[in-house]
This record gives C-alpha cells, sequence and structure tokens, in this order.
DNA sequence: TCTGGGGTCCTATAGCCT
DNA sequence: TCTGAGGCTATAGGACCC
C-alpha cells in the first residue's frame, strides 16, 4: 500500500517571529501586512495568545486591533519564512527526493519505498525539523495525501498521527465538511443548507444524488473525497501556469496618472520575474477591483509569447483602456499566463494540420 | 466597517469553424 | 444554401488554497 507523509509547521509565520524576537514568547503577537493595524492589510497568522482574543487569519488588521489593542504587530517578512521553508523541505528531502511543496509551511513525502515503520519516520523527522529550523510541526502517515493532510490537522500542535483506511469512519468521518479540502464557505453553506454537515453526511450520499446539484467535476471530487479515495501521486516539479503582482492603494484612486504609474511597475516587475525564470507568457492580463470590493479582470492574447517588458506592458495597457473607470479603484494588478519556456520553439503546440481536410 | 498577495482549477459564454 | 451539432479558443468570473 502506498504510503504519504504530510508536514505542516505549526503557526509557522508567527513561530518564526518569535525565533528573532523570544522576548515575545507568551503575548498577543498578529503578523500580516505592513505590521501597521491602521493601514491596509490581513492578519497572516497569530499566536494562540493573540487567538485568546479572537483574532483569526485573513481578518482585517484593524479589526485585531479593535478586538486586542495591546497586541503586537509585526509585518510579514516573506524572505525569512521562505529561508526557513527551505530548511524544514530540506530535512523532509534528505528522507526521499519524492518530495512535493503544499505551500510555504506544508509539504508531501511518499514514503512508499522508503524503509521502516511509520511512526518511528514521522518521529526521527520530526526531531529533525526542530533541530534544524527551533519550531515545531505536526505530521501524518497515511495512504494517500488527502488522508495525509486532515491527518496532519488531528493533533496540532507538535502532533503525529497514523492514518489508515479502517480509521476513516471514526477519525474523519466526524469531521465537518469545511475541513474536505476544496470545500470553502460558499460550498459548505450550499452542503450544510443539503443537510450534509459531516464528511460522513457527504460519504453516505450517492454520486448521481450529488450531480443533481453540483457539476461533474466537483461531484466527484465530493463522492471520491469523503470517502478517503485520493489516487493522485506526489508530484516533484510542476511547470508554472502564471505569475501575477498587485498591490491594494492606502487610498482608492482614479487618478489615471496614478493607476498608470501603477500598472507599468507591475507589468514591469512579472515581465523580469519570467524572464529571470526563463518563461515567456502569451496572455497578459490585468485585474482590478473597485471600492466596492466588486472584481473584474481584462486579458489580452497575443500573437507569440514574449517575455518584452514593453510588450508585457502594451498589453496590459490595452487591457486598462477597455475598463469604464467609474467607480475609484482600490485594487490593480497584472497577470501573465499561458507560460512557455523561453527555449522552447515558439508555438511548440499542436500546430493546426494545414492539409487536413474533412 | 472591513476585507492582502500569490497561486490553481473549474465553468460559462461567445464567436468561429467544420 | 441553410441548419444544427460539436469542438475549439479567448475571455470573464468564481471558488478555493496557503
Amino acid at each position: 500500500m502506498r504510503r504519504v507523509l504530510h508536514l505542516d509547521m505549526d503557526a509557522f509565520f508567527a513561530s518564526v517571529e518569535l525565533l528573532r524576537r523570544p522576548d515575545l514568547r507568551g503575548k498577543p503577537v498578529v503578523i500580516g501586512g505592513r505590521g501597521d493595524p491602521n493601514s491596509r492589510g490581513v492578519v497572516s497568522t497569530a499566536t494562540y495568545e493573540a487567538r485568546a482574543f479572537g483574532i483569526r487569519s485573513a481578518m482585517p488588521m484593524r479589526t485585531a486591533m479593535k478586538l486586542c489593542p495591546h497586541a503586537i504587530f509585526l509585518p510579514t517578512d516573506f524572505e525569512s519564512y521562505r529561508h526557513y521553508s527551505g530548511v524544514f523541505k530540506d530535512q523532509m528531502r534528505s528522507v526521499t527526493p519524492v518530495f512535493e511543496s503544499g505551500g510555504i509551511d506544508e509539504a508531501y513525502i511518499d514514503l512508499t519505498e522508503v524503509v521502516g515503520e511509520s511512526e518511528a519516520i514521522g518521529r526521527d523527522l520530526k526531531a529533525k525539523v526542530f533541530s534544524a529550523t527551533g519550531i515545531t510541526c505536526s505530521l501524518a502517515i497515511a495512504p494517500n495525501m488527502l488522508l495525509a493532510k486532515l491527518g496532519s490537522e488531528l493533533d496540532k500542535p507538535d502532533g503525529l498521527t497514523v492514518l489508515g483506511y479502517e480509521d476513516i469512519p471514526t477519525r474523519i468521518w466526524p469531521l465537518e465538511v469545511r475541513k474536505l479540502q476544496g470545500v470553502g464557505p460558499k460550498s459548505e453553506q450550499k452542503l450544510v443548507a443539503l443537510g450534509y454537515r459531516t464528511i460522513g453526511d457527504l460519504a453516505a450520499v450517492p454520486l448521481e444524488k450529488l450531480r443533481e446539484k453540483f457539476g461533474e467535476s466537483y461531484s466527484r471530487h465530493l463522492h471520491e473525497a469523503s470517502n478517503g479515495r485520493d489516487e493522485r501521486p506526489v508530484v516533484t516539479f510542476r511547470e508554472p501556469k502564471s505569475r501575477s503582482a498587485e498591490t491594494t492603494f492606502d487610498e482608492d484612486t482614479r487618478d489615471w496618472q496614478e493607476l498608470a504609474r501603477v500598472l507599468a511597475r507591475l507589468s514591469k516587475r512579472v515581465a523580469d520575474e519570467i524572464r529571470g525564470e526563463g518563461y515567456r507568457a502569451r496572455t497578459v492580463g490585468i485585474k482590478l477591483r473597485f471600492s466596492d470590493f466588486e472584481r473584474i479582470t481584462r486579458d489580452r492574447t497575443l500573437e507569440a509569447p514574449t517575455d518584452d517588458p514593453l510588450a508585457i506592458r502594451r498589453a496590459a495597457f490595452e487591457c486598462l483602456g477597455r475598463v469604464e473607470l467609474k467607480r475609484k479603484v482600490r485594487l490593480l494588478g497584472v497577470r501573465l499566463t499561458e507560460l512557455h519556456r523561453g527555449d522552447e520553439p515558439p508555438e511548440a503546440e499542436e500546430q493546426p494540420d494545414l492539409l487536413a481536410n474533412d
């Protein structure tokens, strides 16, 4: 049987900050945005002491400050988090190269070909990660990625869980549907309204019945996942699909000069990024969020993939020209999609066969 | 009242082609 | 020549994840 390990670092951003500021241990610390609770931004993570005041991830910083005015607010420092992320991931890769990142603070390894008993491997890895980073983690070993991910949440912080298919009814089915990957606030609402509150409730629904309420792909996902089935392999490398950069203005604006300045800066940033990584993009898009929080996008597909900052900027401005600026703009972003490796011949995709005739 | 910045994947629709 | 049925591409938006 397959054996997959999922590891999740405990309160990762907050833990990294506490390494540098041990004097803050035991105090309510909130990490997010630029660290200024009066400027725009949301909470990335908070220490357990801050959570006691009701502070949660994704909450506006201003709200967090109202809940706990004496909390310590720190800016997010992705450079540091990336550093520690590399350190714990190297420890995982030292167990096996069959490794897949799941984000900055979590990752999977496939232990199927690794010799040793699951719990012992897990204990060893936890010790290695702690000695390399000074931060605890929670991990689980299970027959697939889905169960491993659910398992690592069961015993947090500093947990170690081993799950088999036989544990599904007792340990997975009682969990709320929201815990299932792919079920966010919208789907949760819909599922609960249908009377499916737990993963077990969902597992008991025949696939055909789900199809009446959800699309083909999502129905299948809900049906398979709630029954603990997941065939996804641990994939070591994936080609990137898009690159983007966006920024929220300190104050909403309709000033064309300012929008143009920011659009030019973001265009250059993403262009430089893909060029540095050896990619070209064929589609350039922009994203705007208006003051009423409505979001729109505009795309422009080019004749051929490019990494030329000027061409990318021109396309971005062409997109902006198609937007009616009746409301003030809160956020502006640039996104490059349809990425091709620079060393591939342009249009390496299937060419239309000009001789086809039927 | 407030709601960041990166991403991925899915779906709907319109236009075009065979 | 007309009328579909389907397929494909570009575009826009929605939901979700960390």
